[in-house]
DNA sequence: GACAGTTGTGCAACCGCTTGCATTAATTGC
DNA sequence: GCAATTAATGCAAGCGGTTGCACAACTGTC
């Protein structure tokens, strides 16, 4: 069926070795023996079997990259950063979407597991017992999760949610809703534990919603559960569930940002689309997609690294956010900095 | 290093050939040998290599899927949805994304080509030409796009375009734009092509403008272009390009629809977030991965077979589109069917 | 009690490729 | 001019599995 490497021996009249080296190995080969080897690979369409190549040679030159949910917009650029670094080194990313199922990822982890050099578990959902116990099985770096011993990508949100609660304790709001996140989401626990240090330093009450799911309906679905509580302002957990409350609350008769701030997580393009636009934290997602590879690539043969590398965050304020009832701080930031710019 | 099927069989005192009919020939074991084996095998943690069975069976169990950009929203519903039908069948999907390159394309098939089963090539920017000579290479099955010889999806964006046209032209509108999509994409041929032939019948001028990315961008960008050209309505190649055009044409102080109207292709989740909503042509994107699936798994083997799927569009009329300058037909859409009903 | 069937397991070749070692021919040093 | 290198290639084992075939050891039959 397929051409393999003793067609194209047999052709060259030389033995499989040679052409092996001819491809794997080309200083070993006599320049002309080695043209003529490839002239017959090239005109027999010979293409070396990367899959028996990794099985003797224990390097596929493929990294799998595991997402929640490949429809959150959140993910796709960290995606392609993740692609055009690996490129860079020849190697390929192959993506699975594990639908924010915690049970599939394991099982999704398994599957890649021998065909993959190492694997990228973005936002993971499941234990840290079992991601340490895969760690065993295969190279893996995590994003959004730190667990000791495993090679990790911090984007640091506990920053941005502070920041966040800050800008909107600034304002004069003194209750303020948390939209949580999914269960089993570090990053989700990290925003929450920053937020309530924030919100009782600032002298605000933070009432928690959740946990929700992470997407438009999550957030239009707790739209009345807001305004019931009588918040005046909210953060959720991410863009997408920031984008469903509005939604939700315009629905409800509710005004934006005149009766009830929303600050998003994120800065998924989108934010930029919607009316009104979305005050959100920025979080790096190329930079954290090409800095799994590097780590992946650094530090795939050694176990139980601590490596690390924390990215920043940046709150983006825009149209959602606006004066609460409460006194706002002479330092508004709302003032202080140009619509649609950039604070940290 | 890792456990194998010998370190199985040397635990449980039997051969090899036991270990690995106990995985994949059960009931030629007997019951007690292979609980036995189950248990060292669980107790070792071995998991069969599944890369080294392909070697010899010839079957991977996964399925590529290649997408241009994984970041248009149209993509991720068809991905989900080959996910969760190859789930089904006991296999994986292993997604790549080719930046909208044709060569990039062209390699990622070659690198997956021995590790699956077989090739979902989706909305593919390459040649037929080529297409057929990787179709020798890998079973492939094509999504948008046809060709003799290969099986293929296809979304019936022809009459689509037609309904959208017939949409426009009753609504009065005599100059209409066609945003087209980027060079290389048969679907943007087929979209041309009947938005063409519908104009000229309904008495209409169609002025194209393109090829342009399929992006945001891509539309803010020709904004101006679409002014210039004293179109009233537009056609834009997705829905991505329509949410641009409309950004770039309020930028620009005109009103739509009241100005002009615009129309997308896809309907992806965002078209009902923007304001004014989009009118656009709903694709069944879901429907499609699954049935891409499908196709392949029924004719992996047989190469050259002309099966075809073809799958219906619907016109979704929203806020986007309104009258326009010329007499509107009697039978106006715009009246007959409820906002955001759905007219095939 | 001999015979034909079953059933369960082992043997060994093989999938497509890499690689350490042996072999041979060509080159170099003195 | 001969030993010692060096360069180019072949040989064969092996990566982690699967599978056709042979071989026992049972089972049941008459």
């Amino acid at each position: 069926m397929a051409v393999t490497i003793r067609d194209v021996a047999r052709a060259s009249g030389v033995h499989i070795s040679t052409v092996s080296r001819t491809f794997s190995a080309p200083h070993l080969v006599n320049p002309n023996t080695r043209s003529r080897v490839l002239a017959h690979a090239e005109q027999l369409g010979y293409r070396p079997n990367r899959a028996a190549r990794a099985l003797i040679t224990g390097r596929t030159y493929n990294i799998g990259l595991i997402v929640a949910d490949i429809a959150n917009p959140f993910f796709p650029p960290l995606i392609k950063a993740a692609e055009s670094q690996a490129r860079k080194h020849d190697h390929h990313i192959f993506v699975a979407d594990t639908n924010e199922d915690p049970a599939l990822e394991e099982e999704v982890v398994r599957a890649l597991a021998k065909q993959v050099d190492g694997v990228l578990l973005v936002s993971p959902r499941m234990s840290n017992a079992l991601i340490e116990q895969l760690s065993r099985e295969v190279p893996l770096v995590v994003v959004n999760r730190q667990i000791a011993g495993i090679p990790a990508v911090v984007m640091d949100v506990a920053r941005g949610a502070r920041t966040a609660i800050e800008h909107l304790t600034a304002l004069g709001h003194r209750r303020v809703a948390l939209l949580g996140g999914p269960r089993g989401s570090w990053t989700s626990r990290e925003i929450r534990r920053s937020a309530s240090t924030t919100a009782r330093a600032g002298g605000a009450e933070l009432i928690i919603i959740g946990p929700n799911p992470p997407t438009e309906v999550g957030g239009l679905t707790v739209a009345e559960d807001v305004l019931r509580a009588g918040a005046t302002a909210v953060l959720a957990y991410n863009d997408l569930m920031a984008i469903g409350l509005i939604e939700g609350l315009l629905a409800a008769g509710a005004r934006v940002p005149t009766d009830v701030s929303v600050v998003g997580i994120d800065d998924i393009m989108l934010s930029r689309l919607t009316r009104p636009k979305l005050t959100t934290v920025a979080t790096p997602t190329a930079a954290a997609g090409r800095a799994a590879v590097d780590m992946l690539l650094a530090h795939g043969d050694d176990r139980r690294t601590n490596a690390h590398i924390h990215l920043q965050t940046e709150l983006v304020i825009r149209d959602s956010t606006g004066r609460g009832p409460g006194p706002h701080s002479p330092a508004d930031p709302g003032d202080a900095i140009a619509h649609g710019g950039v604070a940290s």
